[in-house]
RNA sequence: CGGGGAGUAGCGCAGCCUGGUAGCGCACCUGCCUUGGGAGCAGGGGGUCGCAGGUUCAAAUCCUGUCUCCCCGACCA
């Protein structure tokens, strides 16, 4: 490609809304641009590498023995409806009437419509196992999109789903997909961690979330520094000594707190440690029951643990209305004692007594307070967060927290679908079995900026070889005189013989303004063609990444650079 | 959905408080000049100031409504 025939329109000045680096650089060299909210356009440049990273993902995913089909982008509520999701899925699904008046929605993501494809077509076991994927428009309509394509509203997914007539064919399947996202995030060039993760709405016994690390993810991980255990702070398990509660050594006491609320202020003001305190959070459950929960006061909550723990949906907070109906204080001062809500309580909790905790009055709490005989609970589970330092699960390690962004995420989701909507198939003896299945997605723009997020300086991008929208740069410093001129067109034909992606910077600027627009744009590798350097018969090659320059003979240049994007490329 | 902020040329911003019909830098166009790290000089094009209504002789500026975008947020008990 020319330089000079492209459109890559690089700015030299951030747009004001860009938060995230990859966002930025995305702007700035001219990949996206915004449509709406959440909406974006992918331009040339852009879609260049969301193309490389697809077709890593075609590849590993036929390799993997999967198959690519398309369904389509607008699907209609019949098939939601079967599933129950037309119902619980949420705002997240946009939907919308035909001329008829009929119900659709945008597919947020395509469970019904593959298991529909498979009840119709597949009958027997013969026909199984499959694997069924895409790689497609999706559309969530979401609450807060931001940070460009990390969380658009409309974005690429790879989604893939798996067909089994056994739970361990289904684990094979499952297994195989791991394997198979492995290769493609390591072929992308991410630092990442495969980790346990929590099955949300999707439903599902057990899954994956492939993780690139960065500071800028929106999730929390944890990973052990000592065993493989891994898995998102939503999900992460806390191991906790089974010491019983010491002996009660202090009478409950009110003591007087004017205006200290939160945890902190309450520690500092009564000058005990945060641990010897007891915090009592009111939530609200989807069914409109209020629960109240006690944490440690330096512990923070998982509401992911809680809601399953109670079996719900959803469940959010009490508002300061709520708090003061159900204990007769303003938020800030609940406490257990006397307390008419169900009471449970996280397991730190257990070992806990002479603690502080609210009073269920105005600027008032109560010290010495232990549970069992100033109140009970009825039960105690894991429900709070996990910290940096808290001991591994698995082993005798401790944990540490990183952040990521969810490149990837693997489900086992058993028949919940199958079931629903019915897909069965005949096993050998003549009997009916469901179906059971796994699905499997990839965010392809999302591994993009991940990308970028990973890989780039105060200049601009860092492309990884493999998915670098071009791999080789050639500037033709000044292109009116002829011999540099030729030799930079020599050598572009020379690479394109070669079946390289390489693109010809021959526009008439100045040097400062290529070399800038050069390392915005970060191509792999960087020939600079000068009269400097063709007066000694040579080239000078740099790789974007850093490193030595390097003078190189001008008929020895294109094996160079074919040598180093295999070597880049791993093949 | 709640809280905060912002909409003025393609991008980044000033002007608004104290009304008088719009400006700066970059980008763009023309010419000269220049070619190893975003050059210089000269000339030029481009904006119904998000939209609607109101106040006023007069509105980017004051008032009301509305739309859009960005940031923060269930972590407080």
């Amino acid at each position: 490609m020319r330089y000079s025939q492209y459109f890559l329109p690089t700015t030299k000045e951030t747009p004001a809304d860009a938060e995230v680096i990859s966002h930025k650089l995305m702007l700035r060299t001219g990949m996206i641009r915004k449509v709406a909210a959440g909406i974006y356009n992918y331009m040339p440049f852009g879609l260049r590498a969301i193309r490389k990273v697809e077709q890593i993902v075609r590849e590993e995913m036929n390799r993997a023995g999967a198959i690519e089909l398309l369904m389509p982008m607008v699907t209609p509520a019949e098939l939601w409806v079967e599933s129950g999701r037309w119902e619980q899925y949420g705002k997240e699904l946009l939907r919308f009437k035909d001329r008829k008046e009929g119900d659709f929605c945008l597919g947020p993501t395509h469970e019904e419509v593959i298991t529909d494809i498979v009840r119709r077509e597949v009958r027997s076991y013969r026909q199984v196992p499959v694997n069924l994927y895409q790689i497609q428009t999706k559309f969530r309509d979401e609450i807060r999109p931001r940070f460009g394509l990390m969380r658009g509203r409309e974005f690429i997914m790879k989604d893939a789903y798996s067909f089994d007539v056994d739970d361990a064919g289904a684990d094979a399947a499952y297994e195989k997909m791991y394997q198979a996202y492995r290769r493609i995030f390591e072929r992308c060039g991410l630092r990442f961690r495969a980790v346990e993760a929590d099955t949300g709405n999707i439903g599902g016994s057990s899954s994956h979330e492939f993780m690139v690390l960065a500071e800028s993810g929106e999730d929390a991980i944890v990973s052990c520094d000592s065993c493989e255990y891994a898995a998102n702070v939503e999900k992460a398990e806390i191991r906790v000594a089974e010491t019983g509660a010491p002996a009660p050594a202090a009478a409950l006491q009110e003591v007087a707190t004017p205006g200290q609320k939160s945890i902190d202020e309450v520690a500092a003001f009564l000058k005990v440690d945060p641990r010897q305190t007891v915090k009592t959070l009111i939530v609200t459950t989807d069914t409109g029951e209020q629960v109240a929960v006690l944490l440690r006061g330096d512990h923070e909550l998982n509401e992911i643990k809680l809601c399953r723990y109670l079996g719900c949906n959803h469940l959010e907070l009490a508002s300061d209305d709520t708090v003061q109906k159900a204990t007769g204080a303003p938020s800030g001062y609940a406490g257990p004692v006397g307390l008419k809500l169900r009471i449970l309580a996280d397991l730190a909790v257990k070992s806990m007594s002479d603690f502080v905790v609210g009073a269920n009055r105005a600027d008032t709490h109560l010290a010495g307070a232990s549970h069992g005989r100033d109140f009970s609970v009825e039960a105690f589970a894991d429900l709070r967060q996990a910290e940096h330092g808290d001991p591994c699960p698995r082993c005798d390690g401790r944990l540490e927290i990183w952040r990521g962004i969810e490149v990837g995420h693997i489900f086992k989701l058993g028949t919940k679908y199958s079931e629903a909507l019915g897909a069965k198939v005949q096993d050998e003896s003549g009997k009916e079995r469901t179906l059971v299945m796994g699905c499997y997605g990839i965010g392809v723009g999302r591994t993009v900026a991940a990308a970028i997020e990973q890989n780039n300086d105060a200049n601009g991008i860092i492309w990884p070889m493999p998915i670098a929208p071009f791999q080789v740069l050639i500037t033709m410093l000044n292109p009116k005189e002829e011999a540099v001129r030729d030799a930079a067109e020599e050598l572009y034909r020379a690479l394109l013989e070669k079946g390289c992606d390489v693109l010809l910077d021959d526009r008439d600027e100045r040097p400062g303004s290529k070399f800038k627009d050069a390392d915005l744009i970060g191509i792999p590798l960087r020939v600079t063609v000068g009269a400097r350097g063709l007066q000694d018969g040579a080239f000078e090659l740099q790789a974007r990444a850093g490193g030595e320059r390097e003078m190189v003979p001008v008929d020895k240049t294109v094996e160079v650079l074919t040598a180093r994007i295999a070597a880049a490329l791993g093949t």
